[in-house]
DNA sequence: CTAGGGTTAG
């Protein structure tokens, strides 16, 4: 107290933040001043004998806990004092602690119930989540006591609604009753309007209200703010401040999401300025919101430094600090926050499980995940079950365990939209496309699921995954049917479809009726052109990017770097590189490095990779070795091939493909020596090879092969065709390169491994489904092998089609025993 | 003595 009234004289020489630090700190401490004294006079109160003397009204004031309740109960009854006014304020006292039993209790007892009585029971059921129960009561109350509702009753009641249909139905009622011009009543109308997002009706009883107080138009305000009309909400806060009405914390509260929704800083600055000017900026809610705006709009500084200058915080205050490291791609730091949280004695909610799920999947924490499961399995979570779960299935697929997540997903009591969404994209990013194919299917079986935004953009990576075009092109049809189709995020789905399916054109027709003032139908775009060999078209399309003002960011330029790798453009990929750094000031990732290192390495210059490689700040990673030594093979180097992939092996030591690659550069040199001990310490460590596959849609479906596999029901016809096709290619000059197989076997059970290849099997699948001289479309996971890049050169001269093969790497066109890689890759 | 508008989400 003594510091206090010391820094109250010094107020004057401080600073705007200091004094409203101040007066926060004041008006907390009077409420905790107030309970403290409250609570010793319950108790002091309490050890008097003279029952005459009581006054139980200032006994009322001083429950702080819920057993001082329960005592003063018995005292009422003792004293014969149990009157309908002082029972009333008993049900208030027990709901307010959270005790609805005994608030029944209490109503129970009550003698002649007034309509006091009946609302204290009302705000009893609502303020403790019994909304079902509140409205049945009310409808008692309405029909069954004899009783008129006042004009207390109704917003409560409104609270509870959780239809629109019961909504509408008190509204009837209140019409009846001629209640609907009171403020509070009013206010709540609109704000039960906007929950079920009717926004007109909400607009219409603001604009006819006799009488408005700051209230109305923040429920007004709010009601555009929580249905994402953003832009309104500013309107509205306009013409409330030109009527003079100056904005509160709550209106602040409300304001402050919309500005992170609509990408607006500067609101949202001025906001907070306004919020200090007024004193507002130590306030729960307003601190609260400000922490998650700042996050949204990536600023962290910014929100922990409102989060650090709290005088008091809540559950939500840690919520949102965890929340907005792990939305910026800040795991341990969350983490820490969190258990910074449980040190300060604050157990997790609902939203603290929602973050942790997420934490714990950027961390890749299988037994952490595991225990959150189980955690969140022990406690029940009634509305929110499904939210909690979704994040469970999430948080699986996350992780890479699909069988978890399924059986997460399985488990799920009810599901809605967003868990079979999270399952379908839990499948394709992790490159199970056919699980998510058919996951969809079931899906579009169960009638009540309407599939939304969320959905496309799920399942329509999957069929570009596997190239499949007539299954992607009918759920373009339904896209279009649910007028959805200028999405920004489908549209790009979209392009990418018939881009990554050959279909350049209707990409770019696509492409041209997208939004595009985001960089990402662009970026999609850039690589699609890239990965068909069109370098100097994805570099034009760039300048065009460029031209209309849409900022390039990291993945821009990891699109158009490879699309100059691959079409050899090196000095335009140097030029590119450099302006991404000095004139845009993005630093180069791993992806950009690996990028450039291909870039190099493939153009013979193996030296400047290596340097690149050399002056990297980062520590480069498997694919940028990789690259180098994919460079190695292309150019016949075997002992740099040799001294990079001990780079290589130091940093990645599990991946087959690589042993592969330098056992196929020692085999071209004829390096037998080489071969066999890349072999053996394959064998040693017992790795075993990414098992490759291809795909072809015919007649609608999709057809996977894996290598070596013969369980086709067409198996035998198709290995049938391949010897045929084998014979017919030999004489028109196709030598077979058996430096491609890796196993230790006799020379002609090489050429039978090569003739397993999948990429072989799914063309002469095509050949044999499919009229003479038709396209073929292949999709395989990993690189095209060599000798089958050769073979399918043959195979399109031999047959007349064109065939085109989509690998790993880029697309590779076969047509009249020419490649359009012009075997550079 | 009882009532309205506000922050975090898969």
């Amino acid at each position: 107290m003594t510091s206090m009234s010391y820094t109250c004289r010094l107020l004057p020489t401080c600073n705007e933040t200091k004094v409203s630090k101040f007066l926060h700190l004041i008006q907390s401490s009077c409420q905790l001043f107030s309970t403290v004294a409250n609570s010793l006079q319950f108790d002091s109160w309490e050890h008097r004998d003279e029952e005459k003397d009581v006054d139980f009204n200032l006994l009322f004031r001083s429950c702080t806990k819920l057993h001082h309740v329960k005592r003063l109960q018995a005292r009422l009854l003792v004293s014969g004092r149990a009157e309908s006014f002082f029972l009333s304020r008993l049900v208030n006292l027990y709901a307010h602690f959270g005790d609805v039993s005994f608030a029944e209790k209490a109503f129970n007892h009550i003698p002649n119930k007034d309509i006091y009585a009946w609302n204290s029971m009302v705000s009893a059921y609502v303020g403790n989540g019994r909304f079902y129960k509140t409205v049945a009561f009310f409808y008692e109350l309405l029909y069954a006591s004899g009783l008129r509702p006042d004009c207390y009753t109704i917003p409560p009641v409104l609270k509870a609604c959780k239809d629109i249909v019961n909504g509408k139905k008190v509204h009837c009622s209140i019409l009846k009753m001629g209640f609907e011009w009171d403020v509070y009543v009013g206010a709540s109308l609109i704000n039960m309007y906007s929950r079920f997002g009717s926004l007109e009706a909400a607009r219409m009883l603001f604009d006819h209200m006799p009488v408005r107080d700051r209230a109305s138009w923040n429920a007004m305000i709010s009601a555009y703010c929580q249905n994402r009309n953003g832009a309104e909400a500013l309107r509205v806060v306009e013409i409330m401040r030109a009527e003079g009405i100056r904005m509160d914390a709550v209106t602040i509260a409300s304001v402050l999401p919309i500005c992170a929704q609509l990408d607006d800083i500067v609101t949202g600055k001025l906001m907070h300025l306004y919020a200090i000017k007024c004193g507002l900026e130590f306030g729960l809610f307003v601190s609260n919101a400000l922490i998650d705006m700042y996050a949204k709009l990536s600023t962290l500084g910014h929100a922990r430094r409102v989060f650090d200058q709290m005088m008091e915080r809540d559950i939500v205050s840690w919520n949102s600090i965890i929340s907005a490291y792990e939305q910026n791609e800040d795991p341990i730091t969350a983490r820490s926050f969190f258990d910074k949280m449980q040190q300060a004695g604050i157990g997790p909610d609902f939203y603290t499980l929602i973050s942790l799920s997420s934490i714990v999947a950027k961390f890749c924490d299988y037994r952490h995940a595991r225990s959150l499961h189980g955690f969140i399995m022990r406690r029940s979570w009634c509305a929110e079950e499904v939210v909690i779960g979704n994040a469970i299935v999430d948080m699986y697929a996350k992780i890479g365990d699909l069988d978890s997540a399924r059986a997460a997903f399985e488990w799920l009591h009810i599901k809605d939209v967003v868990s079979w969404n999270t399952m379908i994209s839990g499948y394709a990013q992790n490159g199970l496309a056919s699980e998510a194919i058919e996951l969809y299917r079931m899906m579009e079986d169960c009638e009540e699921m309407i599939p939304n935004q969320g959905t496309w953009v799920s399942i329509l990576p999957a069929y570009s995954h596997v190239g499949a075009l007539q299954q992607g092109m009918r759920t373009h049809g339904t896209v279009l049917k649910n007028g959805l189709y200028l999405d920004v995020y489908i549209g790009t789905c979209l392009v990418d479809l018939y881009g990554k399916c050959g279909k350049l054109d209707d990409a770019l027709s696509l492409f041209h009726e997208v939004p595009r003032e985001s960089s990402i139908p662009w970026n999609a775009m850039i690589s699609c052109l890239g990965v068909h060999g069109g370098g100097e078209k994805a570099l034009k399309l760039f300048r065009e990017m460029l031209a209309e003002g849409v900022q390039p960011d990291r993945v821009t330029f990891v699109s158009l770097l490879s699309a100059c790798s691959h079409s050899g453009l090196v000095s335009d990929g140097q030029q590119c590189f450099e302006t991404m750094q000095e004139k845009y000031g993005i630093k180069p990732n791993m992806q950009h490095y690996s990028c450039m290192v291909d870039l190099l390495g493939r153009a013979g210059h193996l030296d400047k990779a290596y340097s690149l490689i050399k002056s990297m700040p980062l520590q480069p990673d498997a694919a940028v070795w990789g690259a180098l030594l994919a460079a190695c093979r292309l150019h016949g180097n075997s002992q740099f091939g040799k001294y990079v992939s001990d780079h290589l092996f130091e940093v990645e030591s599990e991946n087959v493909g690589y042993y592969v690659l330098l056992s196929n550069i020692y085999a071209h040199i004829g390096n037998r020596d080489g071969v066999t001990k890349v072999r053996t310490s394959v064998r040693d460590k017992g790795l075993k090879k990414t098992p490759g596959w291809s795909s072809i849609e015919v007649n609608n479906n999709v057809d996977v092969f894996y290598s070596g596999n013969q369980t086709h029901p067409k198996s035998d016809e198709i290995y049938e065709e391949l010897r045929a096709l084998t014979e017919k290619i030999k004489t028109l000059g196709y030598v077979t390169d058996i430096s491609y197989v890796l196993q230790d076997v006799e020379e002609d059970e090489k050429e039978h491994i090569l003739m397993g290849h999948s990429e072989r099997l799914a063309i002469a699948y095509g050949i044999i489904s499919t009229p003479p001289r038709n396209p073929i479309r292949i999709f395989k996971n990993l690189r095209v092998c060599g000798d089958c890049h050769n073979a399918t050169k043959f195979i399109s001269k031999l047959t007349e089609r064109e065939i085109t093969v989509r690998d790993s790497n880029r697309f590779h066109h076969f047509k009249d025993g020419i490649c359009s890689c012009g075997d550079y890759w």
